[in-house]
DNA sequence: TCTACTAAGTTCAAAAAATCAACTCAGTAA
DNA sequence: TTACTGAGTTGATTTTTTGAACTTAGTAGA
C-alpha cells in the first residue's frame, strides 16, 4: 500500500492505484453490485478483514469508492462505485477477455447484451464515432491534460 | 508468486499470471521492444535484478514470453512476447484510456495511428463486425471452451 | 598482460506487506 | 440472559519485495 512505482507512464500510475493485491477484485465485486463489507468479503474467498478494511478506505482517498453510511451507532457503510470507479468496466472487460483467449481455466465470456453473440475490443475515433485502425499512445503535452479538463467540464 | 486468488473468475485467474508487483510493467516493456534483461531494468526504475529474474522466468513458463539464447557462455538471452503476451495490449491500451481520463498525473493518451484521433474503446461482434451496444460477461458452459479451442485450431 | 568495466544474473539479510486468528462493539433474535 | 451477526481493529506470523554485495564470462583500453 506504500511501495508506488515512480515511473512516467499511465500504465504504472494506473498500477499505483489498482494494482495491489486485492483491489481490482474489490472494485469488480462492488461494479456487479455487492455494497456492503460482508458481502464483498464473502465473495472474495480468503481476503482478510483488516486487508478489505485497509483497501476501501484507500480507494475512497482516490476516489474511486464512496461509502453511505446507512446505520449510525455501529457505524455501517453502503459502499458503491465513483463514475471514475465504473469507468474501469473496459479494464475488467479486456482481463475477461484476455482470460477467455488465454487461460486453461476460465469462466466467463463477453456478449452483446442483445444478441448474445460474442464480441471483441475495438477502438473508436471519439468525435466521429468511426472504427479506428491501429492505436498508439502519445504523450499528453504539458498543460494539454488541464485544458482537456477544462473543455469537459464546459468552461 | 505463490498466493494466488481461488476464485472461479477470468479476472482472478489473470490477475494470478499478470497480476504481481512488476509483471504487467515487465511485459509492456518487452512489447515496446525493450527485449534485453538490462533494457527492462534499466527503464524500470526501481526493481531489483532478482526480481526480474523471477519473473521473467515465471512469464516464460506461463507462456507469455520467450527466451531466446543469443550467447551460451555467458548465457545472455534476447526476450519476446507470445501471442499470448501480445494479446495484453487490450489491457494495456484499457489501462492507458483509465490513467488519461481519471488520473492527475498522465503522460499518455491514445490516438488512431493514421489520423492522430483520440479514440475509445468499444466492442464489436466478432461474426459481424458491427459494433455492439451493452455487453456482458455470462458463463461458459462447462466443456464449451474445450470445443472453441478445437474449432479454432481448425480440427 | 593487467585493469577496468559490462551484462545477466544469484545469494542473502532487512524491510514491507499480507495473512491469520482473536478481539471489540453495537445491535438483533430466541 | 445468552448467542449470534456485521463491520471492523489489533497484533503476531508468514510471505514478498527490496537492496546490496557477489559471480561469471567476456570486452576494451593501455
Amino acid at each position: 500500500m506504500k511501495a508506488r512505482y515512480n515511473l512516467p507512464c499511465n500504465i504504472a500510475q494506473s498500477l499505483n492505484i489498482i494494482g495491489d493485491r486485492w483491489t481490482l477484485l474489490i472494485i469488480h465485486e462492488i461494479f456487479v453490485g455487492r455494497t456492503l463489507f460482508s458481502e464483498i468479503k464473502n465473495a472474495l474467498t480468503g481476503i482478510s478483514s483488516n486487508l478489505l478494511a485497509d483497501r476501501l478506505k484507500y480507494l475512497e482517498e482516490e476516489g474511486l469508492i464512496k461509502s453511505e453510511l446507512y446505520s449510525r451507532h455501529p457505524p455501517r457503510y453502503r459502499y458503491t462505485l465513483t463514475e471514475s470507479g465504473e469507468a474501469l468496466e473496459h479494464v475488467f472487460n479486456a482481463l475477461i477477455l484476455w482470460g477467455h483467449d488465454h487461460l486453461k481455466k476460465c469462466y466467463k465470456k463477453l456478449v452483446d447484451a442483445e444478441t448474445g453473440k460474442e464480441v471483441e475490443i475495438g477502438y473508436y475515433i471519439k468525435e466521429t464515432g468511426e472504427r479506428a485502425g491501429k492505436v498508439v499512445p502519445v504523450p499528453v503535452e504539458e498543460g494539454e491534460k488541464a485544458l482537456e479538463d477544462r473543455v469537459k467540464e464546459g468552461q
